[in-house]
DNA sequence: GCAGCCTATCCCAAAATGGGATAATCCGAA
DNA sequence: TTCGGATTATCCCATTTTGGGATAGGCTGC
């Protein structure tokens, strides 16, 4: 895992994309084709294993029917 | 220059990071500063030559003193 | 234990990044 | 217009990250 991803701000991120997709019901597999990418894109950028930037963000967010603007204020300093 | 980096949708968001650096009487320099990165840095992610991930995003708009969740709603789609 | 679903990891060629140095541009003053 | 400082863009290229199909590993209920 790049080591850039393992700040504690990044892991909130992860867990509230992560806490978001199940809370919507929705497996990797299902992100992954809303995306038109293969599961293990959602995988990776779950696991941190690569990061989001911020049109990628926007595509996800939009994938799992979200807010943005919510994710981004939990994250604030 | 990254071809992911082309779309629309970035180089919208591209054009407002700019724009709104300069509107605060900012230089690339100093931005690179305030984020305790080399000047080269900033002119690599305001060109699209490299991609910001999420939470650089806010590291930036902390920079310019800038709500991030506005620079995104121009974005949507 | 087995079946099915879901997620993590492998692999590695191809693509992107880091950042100091340097080139190119801009711009106001003389 | 020319000069000079300030600002921004580009070079270079070793190092790091990515893409995504295949496959391994996990978990759950039966």
């Amino acid at each position: 895992m790049p080591k850039s991803l393992r700040s504690p701000r990044h892991q909130r991120f992860l867990a509230q994309l992560i806490s978001l997709r199940k809370a919507k019901g929705l497996t990797q597999e299902q992100v992954a084709e809303k995306l038109g990418r293969p599961q293990s894109f959602v995988a990776k950028y779950e696991g941190g294993e690569r990061r989001l930037d911020v049109v990628e963000f926007l595509d996800v967010t939009a994938a799992l029917d979200t807010d943005p603007c919510e994710i981004l204020s939990s994250l604030q300093l």
